[in-house]
DNA sequence: AAAAATAAGTTGATCATGTCAACTAAATGG
DNA sequence: CCATTTAGTTGACATGATCAACTTATTTTT
């Protein structure tokens, strides 16, 4: 291996090392108890799936976290149970069973989202502002590149 | 709010929001079954922890984490049974427990990094290759103001 | 030096959260 | 109209973390 491709790996592994720990500290542990009413990161992942899919299926729900049909019921139950989803079954299909949003969901999701917006804020506070432009459009192309 | 204002809140709300996707993709279902010995994320960061640390505390492992001692406990028994760490009484101290990683560990964590680099790489080629360097300074920095 | 406080680690009980497989009920299509 | 597929649910189970109570060892106080 060349000195050059060594430093290249060694670069990409301290990289990926970073992003992990970001991802860890951004992650389930990441929030705990400093948003109101205790929201997970799964939980906020899915309350956001649920906001931007109009009559979002349950099953659909499950998709951006990888979850089963089974665990996507689970989930979906415990908003509801939270008050932050309605159920409603679908006028077309009656098995479907469309998910939506409250007003407290709302909320509750808009308040999440400050949270974790402050938590990035205090990160990029560390860095070149100039740089930040740059980094925005890198992570969210790494993050659209997830979706496929 | 001023119009500049609002588009700054919109961009680092996006960036969060990114950012928590990948997380997620990293994180707690991220490496599912892919690695061998199925290294889940906390107990790969507890094993870099380990690896990093000469005579490792049992709660020491779980700084990282997040972890209560109980916790520490508690991943680390299972990465010993796993045969990835010793667990070796300090002489100075009879309360501490050193923990200290194996041959095998070494082994395993090299792997699960190269692991975690893999998909690392596969997000890092769809960005434009002249702002890497740039991303990397980025993330290294963030990851770095988290541990303090 | 003995007693009290502190600290590291462990463990039983419990809780939270996800999977799997079997199920119900509704739609679809030969 | 019956067979198949599909959406969703549920019971049994596995995993993984917490809490509080505990043991053992060290340090501090008196």
């Amino acid at each position: 291996m060349s000195e050059e491709r060594k430093l290249t790996e060694a670069i990409v592994s301290e990289l990926s090392r970073s992003l992990i720990e970001i991802a860890w500290h951004f992650g389930p542990k990441g929030l705990r108890g400093e948003c109101c009413d205790d929201l997970t990161m799964p939980e906020f992942i899915a309350l956001e799936k649920v906001s931007m899919t109009p009559d979002c299926p349950v099953q659909v729900v499950g998709h951006p976290l990888g979850f089963t049909k089974s665990g996507a019921t689970r989930i979906v139950n415990r908003l509801a149970r939270k008050g932050l989803i309605d159920k409603v079954k679908s006028p077309q299909d009656a098995r479907i069973c469309c998910v939506v949003i409250t007003e407290k969901g709302e909320r509750i999701l808009r308040s999440a989202n400050s949270r974790y917006m402050q938590k990035f804020k205090e990160l990029l506070a560390k860095v070149p502002p100039e740089t930040v432009p740059e980094v925005m459009k890198t992570v969210t192309v790494m993050a659209r590149s997830l979706k496929r």
